[in-house]
DNA sequence: GCAAATGCCGTATCATCGATCCATGACGCC
DNA sequence: GGCGTCATGGATCGATGATACGGCATTTGC
């Protein structure tokens, strides 16, 4: 963070600090993972790493703010693997396999998938926003080739719910919930918010058209507007997709 | 449950546990909704009904009992309130009516959902089950007039699923989760699981009348045929209905 | 180069919580 | 009326979250 401090360790209290607070986050996760009711205690934690309990509080500040850094050092590892599969030419697949990888990544780590995704009073890890907004990255490519049939936030929200839902029954029933039936609520949650491949009827093309337009925008910009002019065209989009008529129930 | 003592008071000590059991059962809810942190401590509840904590111990075992029969508690209230609202001529409205109302219930009562809903090592709360079981019975209602196209307990299953991820998200992010989301979730999954009420297009008429007949056996039974009958029946039923072709993808 | 200032460090400690021990007493039974 | 059985609850234990406070090293100022 701090732009000085040449290679010569001239504070080595700031490594020091940062190695140790990685080190307390990886025992914290590691005795998550072991424990039998889901929960640490900052002396196990403090006594895996050799240190001292006042210099996790000076860390953390409490047991609440360990638990966030936990949640979010989770997220990382997620972000991080999720680089690395997502991307390919076709958004909707990635979509598929991004529901999968959660799933996987869920059943592999229970305790921190709960952690992160259980909603704890005055928590405030970003666990949840973050991977919302991956996965609205994710979304606004779809959305920029046709295949989105609802705003990019609420399939982010329908798909990250259902997905959490799904994940929280199959750890609380191992065994009782087998993997077609997460295929079935991927299926149905996909099938709700993306349009059909083989189908390109579209019901409502001029606003279809303009959310395409706008995830475009958003992703790749335009060298032919002025930014004050794309801003106004971005609201215009906007209203122009807020404007279609609801299907009826 | 046991027959025997009459109207008269004959063991006092049986109506004592017993009221106390509900006390602190009513102390436990009432604390955990005022709580700040989702927790609470058995000190509080026993002071809260003048009891001391072995008298609570003996009870429920330990804390983890405790909660249990807290979260058992809150699914009695549960399935009282769902008995007075269900069970019109319409089974699929029903479906529409269950759904809403569980949201309602999460958004009243967000930390007992919470223990209702979220995986606890080592928990006996039977809470979960006995809701997916509601929820069966209602889908088996729809599955006997012919509006459900996958099986009871998969429907369940994909169901509360998703109605609990919706929950823990709305739970989570007070006010940016609007109602309307919720209703997104609620028509997508019951898209994949219900029939189309104008589409009469059946895919896999055998297997479709096959589940309705096994549906309206479960229902009613059968008095034509002897109960032996009526078992194989009901296999053959089920294989019909197993060997249903995949739909694509 | 030295002394004062600053702030981090760790020992020891507090407060609270889940859970239980054990002396006490009530009750039923013979 | 004596005795056995068992629930009772005050007291207490071990673990845990969190912190006060003296000590020491690094930094600052001259």
């Amino acid at each position: 963070m701090t732009p000085a401090e040449k290679t010569a360790p001239r504070s080595p209290r700031a490594d020091d600090d940062s190695a140790l607070r990685t080190a307390m986050l990886q025992a914290a996760e590691r005795l998550l993972a072991e424990s039998t009711d889901n929960d640490i205690a900052t002396r196990a934690v403090c006594e895996a790493v050799g240190a001292t309990q006042p210099r996790l509080y000076r860390l953390f500040g409490d047991k609440r703010g360990l638990l966030d850094a936990v949640a979010d050092a989770g997220f990382e590892r997620y972000a991080r693997h999720k680089a690395q599969l997502e991307q390919t030419a076709d958004p909707v697949a990635d979509l598929y396999v991004g529901w999968d990888d959660h799933m996987a990544f869920a059943m592999a780590n229970p305790a921190l998938y709960q952690l992160m995704f259980t909603p704890r009073p005055r928590s405030h890890s970003q666990a949840r926003t973050r991977i919302l907004e991956l996965l609205g990255a994710a979304l606004l490519r779809c959305s920029a080739v046709g295949a989105l049939k609802v705003e990019v936030d609420q399939a982010a929200q329908l798909i990250l719910s259902a997905n959490v839902g799904v994940a929280f029954n199959r750890i609380a029933q191992p065994g009782l919930f087998p993997e077609s039936l997460s295929h079935q609520a991927r299926d149905a949650v996909f099938g709700a918010v993306l349009t059909e491949p083989a189908t390109s009827v579209l019901e409502h093309p001029i606003s279809d058209a303009a959310r395409q337009l706008h995830s475009q925008l958003a992703l790749n910009g335009s060298g032919a507007l002025e930014s004050e002019e794309t801003s106004l065209l971005v609201r215009w989009l906007e209203r122009i997709v807020k404007d279609v008529p609801r299907s009826g129930k």
